[in-house]
DNA sequence: CGAGCTTTTGAATTCCTTCAAGACTCGTGG
DNA sequence: CCACGAGTCTTGAAGGAATTCAAAAGCTCG
């Protein structure tokens, strides 16, 4: 199925959050233009604002052209629990397509610009387009491998060490995803976020920045990480080595 | 897309954990055998056995015919954090299959039959059969809002209320998977299964059962689940109420 | 330049884990 | 049929981990 494959193109947009779509390559039968019908009219979402909200009727799709947004539950309690992480390229809010409202509050962690991606688009897709379909597919795999991980990190692992594996998975989708990062970049992310990604307390998130920070793994100094010890990081969050993603099937 | 639906069948099985099929109704042109060629060579697993384990190379897919299954991965540390339960028609280790090495691992809650999918199947479902592809998508989403709710309830919901949301959220599924079931069923995880998968140690398992028993919601004996208030622990649990499923873009 | 958000630290408290030990259950083999 | 052993359940007690409370200092943006 792949040996046919002559004239490529290369993409770099990424389907569904933490897919980088950057590695793989379509046959040219599929054509660029499959991506065109899946962009719609844009909008723009500054720092610290909604693009929607939890519970919320027919929410919208989005495809992430520049900023970092996060998605977010609320419990009853007033907790927030933030599960995932948007980069550029992203699909967003696609849990919610299956719910006739929506799953999650998307919130701009950056000033944002996003493309609305009207629902039809996907049904096309599915209809004349299986190869992008299933890309579709194995994007969701993904990014339920994804939150499986967190799920462990955060059921079963200790605040320091889930701390150190939460900055290492967000420091190697930002490797991939965006040119020119090396061991630092800019991470917009608040201690009071980084606590509710990992579900800790922003006091204990402090402090177990501080211990990686001792440590000499790495630090987080005005919105910028600097992994100062990428080997030594890895092996104290004893996060399991990400395998390469398999496409034989399609 | 659906005022031209005359014929149609009715499926009692589900696809992918969590979503049952059975309240949807396919047009009669995708005809059962979608269905068909899902299906391969049977496999036995009895109580306590694997069918895969994690960082295993190439695992199987399996449709899950009668039995409990589960999926868990194991820490570095050694601990065990329980991230699926698998109810007969489910359709097991999808997450895998964008990945050359299995995600998870899976044992078997009680003795179990599945069908082994071949991989070919899903390339055929794609390029032959949009609308069924279509539904693995929306099934592979809401899988997706399954575990963000879990990661809600264990990074966020205090350990009593944390373990009343999850047994709700397995009463619920039972509920409407299995013929014949009222307020008490079998439910066969050990207290030891229960703490692994809402990241608590058997012990306080343990403890938040027996508040539970003692506030008169729910007791677990002897492998049977009893709901004694069902108002009562919903509201208790304060788990957000499952919004229907939205099918109209398909 | 001041208000509000963020970061940082200490101290007290609460929640949860670990350890330990006894009771119970269930399947197995004598 | 009973005894045995492994796994499970249950409870108490001690210790550790993370939260909450509180307060000060730093930053940022209008």
């Amino acid at each position: 199925m792949h040996d046919d494959i002559q004239e490529r193109r290369q993409f770099t947009v990424s389907i569904a959050s933490s897919v980088l779509f950057a590695g793989l390559q379509f046959h040219d039968g599929d054509r660029l233009s499959n991506f065109e019908l899946m962009s719609g009219p844009q909008r723009l979402c500054s720092k610290g604002h909604f693009l929607s909200h939890e519970g919320e009727p027919r929410p919208d799709l989005y495809l992430l052209r520049s900023g970092w947004l996060c998605c977010s539950i609320t419990t009853p309690a007033g907790d927030r629990q933030i599960t995932t992480i948007h980069l550029p390229g992203d699909l967003v809010g696609m849990p919610s397509i299956a719910r006739e409202v929506a799953a999650e509050t998307i919130s701009a962690l950056t000033d944002c610009v996003v493309d609305i991606i009207p629902l039809e688009a996907f049904a096309v897709a599915f209809r004349q387009h299986p190869r992008l379909a299933a890309l579709l597919y194995m994007s969701a795999q993904e990014e339920r491998v994804r939150l499986i991980h967190q799920l462990t990190l955060v059921g079963r692992v200790h605040s320091v060490k889930r701390m150190a594996a939460f900055l290492l998975s967000i420091y190697h989708r930002v490797r991939v995803n965006v040119a020119g990062v090396d061991d630092s970049f800019a991470l917009p992310l608040t201690q009071q976020d980084l606590g509710d990604a990992t579900g800790m307390s922003v006091v204990h998130a402090n402090r177990a920045l501080r211990i990686l920070r001792e440590r000499g793994y790495a630090s987080l100094q005005k919105g910028t990480l600097t992994v100062h010890d990428y080997p030594g990081l890895v092996t104290f969050a004893g996060s399991p080595a990400d395998s390469k993603r398999s496409t034989a099937w399609i």
